[in-house]
DNA sequence: ATTCTAAACGGACTGCGGTCCGCTTAATAT
DNA sequence: ATATTAAGCGGACCGCAGTCCGTTTAGAAT
């Protein structure tokens, strides 16, 4: 269940869902992930999705909007568990560490998410500066970020800054580094540590 | 004349092309920047570009190779001089001021351009993370601050930290923060002048 | 001037994401 | 059971980036 996109059939003011409505969307999320595994989220294309779940063209959109809005429905599960972990979780994602040390975890749990869902989420983020910068997710980062920045006492435009560390977490910059470049992660991971560090220093 | 990209005609060992090629370059050249101008760089195609330009749709592909590398050569003129700038140029952006101070200045005329060719930079750069991160404008940049980092006095992984800090100069980025969210260029620079003051505080 | 050839050309073609709109059907009211 | 209707459905269709390949032509060699 996930904490920002209201899925289809929560009753949230809106009647449920219609029973063969339901019925495609858990065959098309069936085919979707299966699809995946076999040929990578970069093959797959929106007819080869229709056709396996055998299903018209035109509800595939229906159902997911676009491409993007696709993998963002795959991504959504994990990102939910992410963001549990990072506001309700244990320290030092959660809350009850030192917000440097909220900082640094925080670094590190993107780049292990980055790791395991990467390209689901590069494909996310694909074809949309709107849907890339102000997705409810990247929002909700943002706003963690900056409110461990004040918590640290960095009082000059924290949310600026926020974007800047955000951007330095940026699933396709993390990932073309780890497979373009072979960076290990721990080097990111220590890279990260230093940026924040220094940053935090005396504040 | 460019720097980095060594343009069709300029003989290194290859031969001087051909009459109606350079015809046909200068046509299509022409009728991009005015369709540009007309339309918006987002609203201009290349079949569009083709038949303005009175030329064959394969023909624009075999010059430029791609919608981005069309974008590319229309911004190489003003990447050279930005190049220029911050290679031989008077300081603070060239060479004889202290490190920081480079730095700053690099990030307010990396705003300043984003201003004035954020829309190519950013149709330049789109699908294509390897164009978007390898291209030799942008290693030069990441080189460049690499080498300031480390004047500095940042031993701890440099290469790594200036690929961040190129994150929070990214055009698209930028891009964003300006048009979507109406940010003052002076409040990107002054958050991009606290930034780099405070990561090199006492190296 | 003629021949030769590699470069350049053009436009039909492909594959993809995304839209449109007439048809079907699940759920509800009677 | 029957009628009603709005949600859901499907696949033809569109626009775009990018490719392919048969044809043309500039420029060199003779």
């Amino acid at each position: 269940m996930s904490l920002i996109p209201i899925r289809p059939g929560s009753p949230f003011g809106t009647q449920p869902e219609r029973s063969d409505a339901a019925r495609n969307r858990e065959r098309l999320l069936q085919a979707a992930r299966d699809l995946v595994a076999e040929h990578g989220v970069d093959a797959v294309t929106m007819d080869m999705l229709a056709c396996r779940a055998d299903v018209g063209k035109g509800t595939v959109f229906r159902r997911f909007g676009s491409r993007a809005g696709l993998m963002m429905t795959l991504l959504s599960d994990a990102e939910a568990e992410f963001q549990r972990e990072f506001i309700f979780g244990p320290p030092p994602l959660g809350p009850g560490a030192p917000p440097l040390e909220r900082l640094i975890a925080f670094g590190e749990a993107r780049i292990k998410y980055v790791e395991e869902y990467g390209e689901l989420a590069r494909a996310a983020a694909e074809h949309s500066p709107q849907n890339r910068h102000d997705a409810p997710p990247v929002v909700l980062w943002h706003r963690h970020i900056e409110m461990l920045l004040r918590e640290a006492g960095l009082d000059r435009d924290p949310w600026l800054l926020a974007l800047s560390l955000g951007a330095t977490l940026d699933p396709e910059r993390m990932l073309h580094s780890l497979r373009a470049h072979g960076v290990a992660p721990e080097r990111l991971a220590a890279s990260w540590r230093e940026l924040v560090t220094r940053l935090l220093k005396d504040c």
